[in-house]
DNA sequence: AAAGGCATGTGACGTGGTCACACAAGGCGA
DNA sequence: TCGCCTTGTGTGACCACGTCACATGCCTTT
């Protein structure tokens, strides 16, 4: 966070120097905790691009449900104003701020200039895209092909801090792994009297990570 | 089927003079029903547009079950081969020539070559992604929130030819929608007994599409 | 007509999702 | 400090779905 104004644009990979320059003549966003992008049947603004933060994806489903489609990094861009840019339809889904951000959006015409005259960026741009649809390929094999436990403890494995805990509650998880709350709550349970974990208000711990990485293969038992 | 060999970028809009000079120097390709163009953990050969025909991708479960990602029609290109071309992965799903189809296969450099010099390429490339993106949330919201009822229905509306018949086998419905063939045994008998459709070896017809539709929109009842 | 391969029907059983709650743990103002 | 509210959790009942193990049936081949 401690960055300067000029140096924005470096997080940003592979870029050459014209794209760079008109880029840093944008002036990037602040964004607070837990603010909402853009939600489902809004209408598209830019291409953004984040600097710093965290921001999450979301497809909301019509009873409530929701189910996290990807995270956006530093350096990353998201996905659907692109989508919205090239096929001019409207968001589909919800993008929340996890942590307070830092991004910068690139007007709609600026976006066709860059794409037109820079390589650089259509290498960032191909390659944001590229890798947003491996993702959503590996998500739903991910949805229809592994069972809820299986799931979960891959959460767990990949979320947790280098201390073994994760801090996230039920309802959290949950969306993460695009199952309900209730279904969480046994699954911790089970897999608490297994003594792969332990679990209180708010925070899983791991106990066993071989029996966590054998239950995400579908080895367990 | 009745098209000279020189007229075959024709099928692909929007392309300008020079791209498609350089395509028409590629000989299109010839494959038969049911040939396999793909599959999972194959290397990437280029990028491909179809001319004509029909070919469906499939994600492949691990316990056999496979579910279809989306259906590429002629002028449209598979982004299987560019998630390839651009991000080095190999192919994690599996494309099946549904109908004789015939197809071009750009290679790597003359791909890239293109994706520089021709705006029109660079919009083709780009609208088959957004294209795709969008029909693979779809799916996933599809999958993760609508009923094997409603899915069924809707495959059923729009597959069905105007004669309100569709020849498909259970097991086809099956991978179509993502579920079980026994599932859409129970289903089919459950919308039969309803008298929304009537069904029989290989083929269900509609009864009642007002029916259908309603069990789509979530209405029924 | 016999045989084999598909397409389909069916019961049993486990998992997952939904509903309708009850209960527990902090947070906060009166 | 006592309620009171919000948020996180546990639970039982019930239905939809997926899987397994079959039993038919239908259609083609020989």
């Amino acid at each position: 966070m401690g960055m300067s104004w000029t140096e924005h644009t470096d997080q940003i990979a592979g870029l050459d120097a014209p794209a760079r320059a008109l880029l840093d003549t944008l002036s990037p966003m602040e964004v607070p905790e837990g603010a909402v992008l853009f939600c489902p049947g809004e209408a598209v603004k830019g291409y953004v691009v984040m600097l710093s933060g965290q921001v999450d994806v979301n497809l909301i489903g019509p009873n409530g449900r929701d189910i996290l489609l990807y995270r956006v990094a530093p350096g990353q861009s998201c996905i659907q104003s692109t989508l919205g840019l090239l096929g001019g339809d409207d968001y589909t889904a919800e993008a929340t701020a996890e942590t307070p951000a830092r991004l910068v959006l690139i007007p709609r015409d600026v976006f066709f200039a860059l794409l037109d005259s820079s390589p650089g960026f259509r290498r960032l741009v191909f390659g944001a895209f590229a890798e947003r649809m491996q993702s959503m390929m590996q998500l739903i094999e991910n949805v229809s092909f592994m069972s809820v436990e299986a799931r979960l403890a891959a959460l767990i494995l990949d979320r947790s801090g280098p201390d073994g805990a994760l801090h996230m509650t039920q309802a959290e998880m949950a969306t993460a792994i695009g199952t309900a709350r209730e279904v969480i709550s046994r699954r911790l349970d089970k897999m608490a009297h297994s003594g792969s974990v332990a679990h209180e208000r708010g925070v899983v711990t791991i106990l066993d990570r071989k029996a966590l990485n054998a239950i995400v293969s579908g080895t367990a038992f």
